[in-house]
DNA sequence: TATGAATGAGCTTTCATTCAT
DNA sequence: CATGAATGAAAGCTCATTCAT
């Protein structure tokens, strides 16, 4: 005996599988259906439209991305133990909620240019500055390095971490946090071993 | 007078463009053919479908690609140099077609699937062998750290590079050998000042 | 406790009112079953069909009509009062069911094609019968002018009539009874003053 | 070789006649096009939507009907003969554009509502006050009876002219201009011969 | 009596594609 | 080479209706 909500619930992880796979555009509300077991009209007493359900699946991912987030935030952590820690919850929320991610990923750049999915604008604001702010202090505390470009690092950051959710499945052989724990050794140490100063890039020339 | 191939390449970009922009499912043949100047029908002159369209683009740049990619592989240069000369021509890849590496990275996971584009699975093996062999090589010769999951370094390498499609705007302030040289900085030597042996993300527990 | 019967006339109530409003295609049966406060659903335990409800909301009110109408028709008046008469049953019927003769007015036409509603046409015809019958014998008599086309008069009369369904609203300033003597007053002696034996319509010639 | 605004034309005359049969809501655009010996998915080459052909039927109407009857108002006429312009004018418009007439008799009170359609608002406003204008120019210069309610006769009048458009056909045998002589005779003089003071209504009494 | 959930037919609309000119 | 007009399949959505509870 399944409460009402339960069911919804059931019908928004089906729905976000779908879009993971094929993208938003791509998958039919029939699709959805038949994955959920039913016909497409009766998704119409659940929900309002296709739209409403991609624009349910981001928000409630969102909302809960930023209750972590600030939570992190919110702390008190030195700039590296905040990197580590965002990082973490975000492998953690791919972890939880990885279709949602995906489709964040792969959708977010055109949706945010329509008046209903506005928040994803706000949303990648406020991440930027969350961000953008915590490595600033970082290079100021000297824990980060000072010779790089620092949106160009943000942007690194960023993608690094989001872009896992187009090949995380959950219940693989790591944990989320072992993941998490390995992307942060790159990350913040790089793959070379020990001392490297210069990388040589300019040692290959075009042809 | 232009030579019939100049067009078609003109109208190739211009898809390719709005492709980017937009997803290849949510592009209208008819948005192609305004922003190209000519009426939807028209361009069934030039090509014989949507999907040819999108096919030609995609097996162009990978075409080119692997031109590059080769010569780097056929250089006989040690790990490090080999990742970061094909680090280089990844990002002189994306200065080039852009809006192609974007159609790629977001649309070729389920494209794979379809006999048509068999090719992008059988590239993304030569791709995974290239990258994994290189880094395999790197740790044996410890230029490269042993005590990270190699497939998960490949992963971190592959999508930090193809990402950048996603925000890289050509003949912005940074070359696309400058960007690469920033990336490999941090992917090499990682954003943290100096010796840091170990990353305390187990510093953060969750509930 | 109110007995069932009166439930369903509440319904039916509810229903014409809607019907009369967005007209009867245009109305769904969710919304009679909201401003009724139930759930659809709900409605077909009182109602066979979203089209019996239509069907039982115009044969009552024809019947009820035809009751009025036949009294007047037996009770031997002249021409000039039986119009009279009829015409004031008219709108006392649509002080009583507006809603109803709002919806005959504008869906009997394509109603009547159907085999279920062919009471409909029956009814027009002796409809038509009841009126013309009575013109003829007011212009035998020398009661009505006899430089009319009498077809012309009949539709012109029923239009008249009639066509007040669809601004009338009982408990207005005027009762019935007095909008009814308004209206003969107009039709039987016309708005202009006194003698005015001709009209001058030629007078208005076209560009 | 027809033009090709002809054949708009002739789609547009096509969903008038079908809207005006059936209702707005009642006519699929399938119907439409059949109608026209199309498929229904080719008429939105033509038309945006169906709310579209509907929207150019009724504003292409009230353009047109504007144009005559401001002709007609600003001509310096008397009361009376405004009237009759007026109405001769409307007949004529009936015989025109029977079926957009009849459109917007059933429709015209709901659309109104729509932001869309508020121009049918504004044509009802300016209409009202051409009409109730000249009735009362008429009581002052005691052409038109003065004991009638002025409002009443205004309703009168208008819904008297535009309901024959739900049976008007043109090409029947009675012409425009004759069937508006005849309706001016009943409005203006009556239908009852001479002198018939007072209309006896009261002498029928409800049971 | 009423609800919640679903059905299934049919609707408007979109869009890749075709083809005579 | 390009256009204008159409096709036809499929999409999202609506809605009267059903039915177990």
């Amino acid at each position: 005996m399944t409460p009402p909500p339960e069911r919804r619930r059931e019908l928004l992880a089906t729905a976000a599988e779908v879009f993971a796979a094929h993208g938003y555009k791509a998958t039919t509300v029939r699709r959805i259906a038949d994955e959920a077991g039913m016909l497409a009209g009766s998704l119409y007493y659940h929900f309002d439209s296709k739209e409403s359900i991609l624009d349910e699946i981001l928000s409630t991912f969102l909302d809960e991305l930023w209750d972590r987030y600030d939570a992190v935030l919110a702390a008190g952590l030195g700039p590296r133990e905040t990197i580590e820690a965002l990082v973490t919850e975000s492998f953690r929320e791919i972890d939880r909620h990885g279709p949602a991610v995906a489709i964040y990923q792969k959708e977010s750049r055109h949706l945010a240019k329509q008046q209903r999915f506005a928040y994803l604008a706000e949303s990648q604001e406020r991440f930027e500055k969350a961000w953008l702010g915590t490595l600033e202090r970082g290079v100021a505390d000297r824990v980060f390095r000072a010779d790089l470009d620092i949106r160009l690092a943000y942007r690194f950051l960023r993608d690094t971490v989001w872009v896992a959710a187009s090949w995380y499945r959950p219940g693989g052989q790591h944990s989320p946090e072992e993941i998490a724990r390995q992307y942060l050794s790159m990350v913040l140490d790089g793959i070379a071993v020990g001392e490297n100063p210069e990388p040589t890039a300019k040692a290959h020339s075009d042809s």
